[in-house]
DNA sequence: TTGTAGGCGTTATCAA
DNA sequence: TTGATAACGCCTACAA
């Protein structure tokens, strides 16, 4: 593998002169760069960017921390992200935890190490304080609306989102309403929880634990959320359901077993997925594209912390 | 920063005693090994990557070009790749073309300079003869049904799969037949249009320019595809869609105009996405998961170039 | 079992 | 406008 002392060499000039070149640098004679150039061609040259991460102490690389990989809702959000880091002359490195704390562990690491110039944490597993220790070593930017100050991060306001969506649930007339989340212990679904308590004791209406369902994500988790919830003697008569594509999968199971919704039960989704519009899934619509958009944004300016919260939408269709 | 030699002074060793700390070798006494590890602890050391990287002249990351990151069919292959490679100690970076060639050069360019030790390209668009030009830098992996025996491939039997899918379709009576691609002037669309023809040459059947559909990849061009359909006056009575998103968007599409598959057209999807299940679509399924987890053991064993073909199942369901 | 020294390929500083 | 040379931080013969 040829290198920069060959070229030079080969040029008759220094390996400045060849850096220089290399990096569009004034200050070079139009004939020397023309022979580096041409010493470049003939010895089929290209620079080793490790050497030169070494030397500049960055990499151009953003890790971004995901459960998922085929999944919608991140799809849209690493897809913000790719464009505006792309854009800024950057490129993602993608870990797909699954959950598992270890592979969120690695990316920090990776961090440290300087193999990352930052992080973007779309679904967070450690705690904020492990993120907090790890961000010495280069931007951590959260997808999440959190309250600590810390750490910059963009996110929806998932308390009012929901609250938004449930208010709207209880004005459609809806008494015995359930609930449906990803990860109970997420921020995101502590934030919608606490909003369920709320708007449900401001009304004063039933809120029974069995009718919050747990661990909504894929479109065939909406085919067990259905059977779960027709088994069930009391049911609720309205669920929001906290990701289209569950949301999704409980209308699909539900018209199989002769169900209509929102006759037989009427249900409210989130993130105005295609596949919502398809099927007139009364949605909340997230800017997911911006939420990634952003997060690079925020990334790019490490030194003011910021906490950005977007708008959501909610788009009155069909399902309630 | 702290570096290798700062911990060797601090431990009162060479930095080679260090290095051999660092990377679990033999042949270090318990005590320095101690005091080395103190040492690390105490100055709060880690290692930079990329010093590790310039000096093995390898990164341990491989480069994964998609056109999008929200497409189930990608979102699976991905899947299976970084599982895989993370199980051998890889990490992955998402290139995300939206079938822009500089994107796939950019990826390209990084073989180049050292920065990716390989590449899985899972959906081509530069000729084969850029590709072989880079081949030289290090394993390029085709997730296509190549021909060329200079790069190693994994992939589905596309010729095959589709005219088994066609085969069926016939077998099921139906005479007026169209299909929809993605990309006409992709490797897998060539083929399927080859076994098209080849199949309807057999039978003599109809072969209508008008019945090939291009541009079928999300649920919203499915939408698309019904009123292109819908709105001919010589309509074909089944066709096959080279992926059950599109497919879904179609039969969504159709009942909400009141029309029924199979009943009004005939639908045989692709993939067998989870979507595909829960709609009873017919569908051919495709290991997409094994594609990615095959595509890094190619990487793997660079050495050998070879040509693997993954098999595919009829699903038989209810569009037709 | 340990240490020395050279190499990996660039960039950056400074002097000329 | 150029060139030496010292970083950058680690690995790895080779010698001891």
């Amino acid at each position: 593998m040829t290198n920069i002392k060959e070229i030079a060499q080969y040029a008759g000039v220094s390996v400045s002169t060849v850096s220089r070149v290399m990096n569009n640098h004034p200050y070079v004679s139009p004939e020397k760069r023309k022979s580096v150039l041409q010493a470049i061609d003939q010895l089929n040259y290209s620079r080793n960017i490790n050497a030169i991460h070494l030397s500049k102490g960055k990499t151009n690389l953003i890790g971004v921390i995901i459960p998922f990989t085929n999944h919608p809702y991140y799809g849209a959000i690493v897809q913000g992200i790719t464009k505006q880091a792309n854009a800024i002359g950057y490129h993602i490195v993608i870990f797909q935890t699954q959950y598992e704390r270890e592979k969120e562990i690695q990316a920090l690491n990776m961090l440290q190490m300087k193999q990352l110039d930052g992080i973007i944490v779309c679904s967070r597993i450690s705690e904020m304080k492990v993120l907090l220790d790890y961000q010495k070593y280069g931007p951590i930017i959260l997808c999440e609306d959190t309250a600590q100050a810390e750490l910059s991060s963009i996110s929806i306001d998932h308390y009012a989102a929901f609250s938004s969506a449930l208010e709207y649930v209880v004005a459609k007339g809806y008494k015995k309403i359930g609930y449906s989340l990803g990860r109970k212990k997420s921020r995101n679904s502590s934030l919608r929880t606490k909003a369920f308590n709320d708007i449900m004791n401001k009304y004063h209406l039933l809120n029974k634990k069995e009718w919050l369902f747990e661990g909504s994500y894929h479109i065939k988790d909406g085919e067990k959320l259905f059977q779960d919830w027709n088994s069930m003697i009391d049911k609720p008569e309205a669920i929001i359901i906290t990701n289209d594509d569950t949301a999704a999968g409980f209308i699909l199971t539900a018209n199989k077993f002769g169900m209509k919704v929102p006759e037989d039960v009427a249900i409210l989704g989130f993130n105005n997925d295609s596949l919502s519009e398809m099927l007139d899934i009364t949605t909340v619509s997230l800017p997911l594209d911006w939420i990634g958009k952003m997060a690079v944004d925020l990334f790019e300016n490490p030194k003011v912390i910021r906490h950005v919260k977007l708008d959501y939408t909610l788009m009155k269709r069909k399902t309630i």
